[in-house]
RNA sequence: GCCGGUGUGGCGGAAUGGUAGACGCAGCGGAUUCAAAAUCCGCCGAGGCAACCCCUCGUGAAGGUUCGAGUCCUUUCACCGGCACCA
């Protein structure tokens, strides 16, 4: 038989015109047949459909576990990542079936979003059909890495079935006043005539387009997000197995800050205006004040332009700042003075200068600030600039100090940290900024001038889209009345399907008859809402839809109250902010519409955050002396396999396209097999690291599964007889490997599992035991194999003699009698150095211990009385000389 | 700038405050073979020593706590990630 390996395209750069384990060999016996992984891995991937292992059924004698994997886009190919996410969920839910539970374990694509469009725009056709043909190609490059997905549940997010029930519960969310509708200023690309995200602009140009960006102001729909600011921010604390870093990085994102609403009272009314209400979280620094000063897009700068042209063309200037890190970072705060004054609101004779300028922003607080620039390093530099005034209130509470008013940095120190103030209004004079702010705060509500407020840098969530390939926002714009919500029992609004995309701007806008329809209301001719949902939209509740995928309300609350919460959810680290956030707002949304249960407010009970699979980068120089990069497959020994170039190793890094720096996981697959591809991206990192794909690695993985495999067969065919010390060490490792086995996996800790596998492994081949312990160690060994190898430990079980399906066999046990060893192995040290080693007896006294201990080290003491002698049950010994 | 994380052999990485370097890769030596591959056995941090005994040094750097520190504390350097004119 033809090994798979002999397939010279296979994708490791390894000219293989061997096979790894040729006939004829001494290891390969008549009746020891070659590790075949293509004819195994069918043959069980096929038994297990029959059997219909993977099925999720609720059963009320088992309890319940709810794996899931963060759902792929269908691009038409799967990466290593993507083997690397599956393999590690299905680990958890093969190991938690076999220790009893009712495991849901589904699979679906979010489906949606803007590459389809590009694809038609592109090639001509249409986005469904692509979408729909990408589906099927990576449906058929995942089931051969065996996954025990219920592929029952399968569903895609462009899946009328799904959208239809996303629209009933937008319309729900609507009536529970979860969402709304208002002006806003967005990125607009004048040439795409569509509605960028921020990270779609670059430069200040669109980035397919490379059209200036317009900002301009539309009306869009809104979830209201911002209203559970304060929740989500405090219901963190409660998701204890969220990894800290993804809680960090949300809190941050929701940004709670406490400050003081306050008003300047303008010294002469303008425009209208006549006081100009700012925010801060410094009210202690207000004697430190030197301006007032506002947004280019404040209201009151937006009166002042109507009248005074200079002010018009600074706004209008101030406004093009780029959106780009580095023109954020590199641009000059400017300003211009708008000639009115407010006065002080703790001292009626001090007037201030309102200035516009570029640094304020209007969505935040009230788009209007005092300027302290002692203690604010962006008012300093405006101050310095300006020729205003810089005045401290507070100084270090001890040592020397340099103020800013003599040509310092500004004093921010942390605010926790105690000052004292020699411009004092509120609280003692040596306290924390903290307890100044709180003071300040108690002061202005009592003396009637302020009010403490709690702010959020979160925004509502802005979900309209100016797309075609999205779920329709299912509303009718009725002249008359206003915004309709399209009645319950016309859903879905189903997208168009004869859409053309030769032209920029979204088809549904210019479809001649979809954007028509009678008002629900008043019945008149009004107009469909052509604006889709934004993607995220989609992912945010599929979690839920999962535990009833064919239910035709968004849920049925019997199954989600079942199955909900997710018990595990693995994803990567890049949706720690807006996927997880939008998710948790709609499972909040979704309770309080009556599709969950209370208990599923947080949907997702542990998190685990999974690292990258990256490889190194191949790359040579054209003539130009320009980087040319190549793939892993045509470079061998560090040169080019046709010209012999030698070629440059770049360190390693995210597998991309590119970089040219990737590795097909179907050609893997082709070569080795799904288990050996499974059981490479668990070894040698932690999952929440990247890990390096090397060709060496993936083929090590390779020999140890033969090797497994080899050493089945000799176990299963052994006639040795029974060997009392062999067969009790071998019996006491294999208690101990199902101990720590199904610890570490239990943590995550799967390249420990397989380490540990390794050396139980090692240890069965070199064991003299009798047959029958040989086999049972085996048997143990393919069966804690099983989650990461299924296919191949599944053919080693029934070799072995196992009981049925080794899928569906219930997790070995330890017997804790056989984990305590009986003599037990104490290093002794000298003044915490090693000097050597003593076995004892597991329970042996103490002062039986020191004796021994001093004995075994008497030339390292050299004559010198031990001091004291330190001895640790069970662990160590220290001798302190 | 602010917040967080990580620094251990040639490489990926192990080590509840208790024998630093498990396990794997690469490398070296041996067995097997006509020869090779595959497989099996062994060695594999640096330095010293006749020596697989043993000694010294060693977890980015410098201090400290402790009988004992990769692990805890302080200072510092480097790299990575997140946020970023948020008042």
């Amino acid at each position: 038989m033809r090994h798979p390996a002999l397939d010279k395209r296979n994708p490791l750069g390894h000219d293989r015109s061997r096979p790894l384990m040729p006939e004829g060999s001494p290891m390969s016996r008549p009746d020891m047949p070659p590790y075949s992984a293509p004819t195994i891995e069918a043959r069980w991937q096929a038994a297990w459909d029959e059997a219909g292992c993977f099925r999720a059924k609720a059963d009320p004698e088992k309890p319940k576990y709810y794996v899931l994997e963060m759902f792929p886009y269908p691009s038409g190919r799967i990466h290593m990542g993507h083997v690397r996410n599956y393999t590690m969920g299905d680990v958890v839910a093969r190991h938690r079936r076999a220790t009893g539970h009712a495991v849901l374990h589904p699979m679906g694509w979010d489906a949606f979003g803007l590459p389809a469009e590009n694809a038609a725009m592109a090639s001509g056709g249409h986005p469904k059909d692509w979408t729909y043909a990408n589906i099927a190609d990576m449906r058929g490059q995942m089931k051969p890495l065996g996954f025990s997905i219920d592929w029952s549940r399968e569903f895609a997010t462009c899946d009328p079935e799904y959208y239809g029930q996303q629209q009933a519960l937008f319309l729900d969310m609507l009536d529970a006043d979860l969402v709304t509708r208002r002006a806003a200023v967005v990125n607009w690309d004048p040439v795409e005539m569509t509605v960028l995200a921020n990270e779609q602009v670059v430069d200040g140009k669109g980035w397919r387009s490379g059209a200036e960006v317009e900002r301009r102001e539309l009306t869009q729909w809104f979830f209201k997000i911002s209203d559970m600011a304060g929740d989500l921010l405090d219901a963190l604390d409660g998701l204890d197995d969220w990894p800290a870093k993804v809680k960090l990085m949300q809190a941050n994102w929701i940004g709670r800050s406490r400050g003081l609403e306050l008003a300047f009272q303008m010294t002469e009314p303008a425009q209208g205006f006549d006081s100009i209400p700012v925010y801060t979280t410094r009210p202690d620094t207000l004697l430190g004040a030197s301006f007032v000063a506002v947004s280019p897009d404040h209201p009151l700068a937006k009166a002042l332009s109507a009248e005074d042209p200079s002010i018009a063309a600074y706004c209008e200037e101030a406004r093009k700042g780029g959106t780009t890190e580095e023109a954020i970072e590199t641009a000059e705060k400017t300003g211009i003075d708008t000639g009115l004054r407010v006065r002080h609101p703790l001292d009626d004779s001090w007037e201030l200068p309102v200035w516009i300028a570029n640094f304020i922003l209007m969505d935040y607080g009230t788009g209007a600030i005092f300027g302290c620039p002692a203690h604010d390093g962006r008012d300093l530099d405006f101050a310095r600039k300006y020729q205003l005034p810089v005045v401290s209130t507070f100084v270090p509470a001890q040592g020397e100090h340099v103020r800013p008013e003599e040509g310092a940095d500004a004093f921010t120190p942390q605010k926790s940290e105690p000052v004292r103030y020699v411009k004092l209004f509120a609280g003692e004079e040596v306290q924390t900024s903290d307890q100044g702010v709180e003071a300040a705060v108690a002061q202005a509500e009592a003396e009637g001038w302020g009010k403490g407020v709690t702010r959020y840098r979160l925004r509502d969530w802005l979900l309209s889209r100016q797309r075609y390939w999205g779920c329709p926002i299912p509303v009718i714009h009725c002249a008359d009345c206003g915004a309709v919500p399209v009645p319950r029992d016309q859903l879905p609004v189903e997208l168009p399907e004869d859409v053309t995309f030769d032209r920029p701007g979204n088809p549904l806008d210019r479809h001649p008859t979809w954007g028509r329809a009678p008002c629900p209301q008043c019945g008149k001719e009004a107009r469909r809402e052509t604006d889709t949902m934004d993607t995220f939209v989609d992912s945010s509740w599929y979690y839920a839809r999962f535990t009833a995928p064919q239910a035709v309300t968004p849920t049925e609350m019997d199954e989600a109250a079942y199955w909900m919460n997710v018990d595990q959810y693995i994803g990567g680290i890049e949706h720690a902010i807006l996927h997880l956030l939008y998710s948790r707002f709609f499972a909040r949304a979704m309770v309080k519409t009556g599709h969950l249960p209370a208990s599923a407010r947080e949907p997702f009970d542990a998190l685990f955050t999974q690292g990258m699979v990256t490889h190194e980068i191949y790359q040579s120089r054209d003539e130009n002396g320009r980087p040319v990069y190549h793939f892993p497959e045509e470079v061998e020994g560090g040169k080019l396999k046709d010209t012999g170039a030698p070629v440059e190793v770049i360190s390693s890094a995210k597998m991309s396209k590119s970089k040219k720096n990737v590795v097909d996981p179907v050609g893997i697959v082709a070569t080795y097999g799904a288990d050996t591809a499974r059981w490479f991206v668990l070894s040698d990192s932690p999952p929440e690291r990247d890990v390096e794909w090397t060709a060496s690695g993936a083929e090590a993985a390779y020999k140890h599964l033969s090797r497994v495999w080899r050493l089945a067969h000799e176990a299963a065919s052994s006639q040795d007889k029974p060997n009392a010390v062999a067969d009790t060490a071998l019996e006491r490792a294999r208690h101990k490997i199902v101990h720590e086995v199904s610890q570490v996996i239990e943590s995550f800790g799967f390249n420990a599992a397989i380490a540990k596998l390794y050396g139980f492994t090692n240890m069965l081949s070199k064991s003299d035991a009798g047959a029958g312990v040989k086999q049972k160690a085996a048997r143990t060994l393919v069966q804690l194999m099983a989650p990461m190898t299924p296919h191949l430990s599944e053919e080693l079980w029934t070799l072995l003699g196992g009981d049925g399906l080794c899928a569906q066999a219930p997790w070995p046990k330890a017997d804790r009698a056989m984990l305590v060893e009986d003599s037990i192995t104490l290093p002794i040290q000298v003044n915490g150095k090693r000097r050597g080693e003593i076995q004892v007896a597991r329970d042996l006294a103490v002062a039986e211990i020191e004796r021994l201990a001093l004995e075994a080290v008497s030339r390292s003491l050299d004559g010198v009385a031990p001091k004291k002698v330190i001895v640790v049950p069970g662990r160590i010994v220290n001798v302190v000389a």
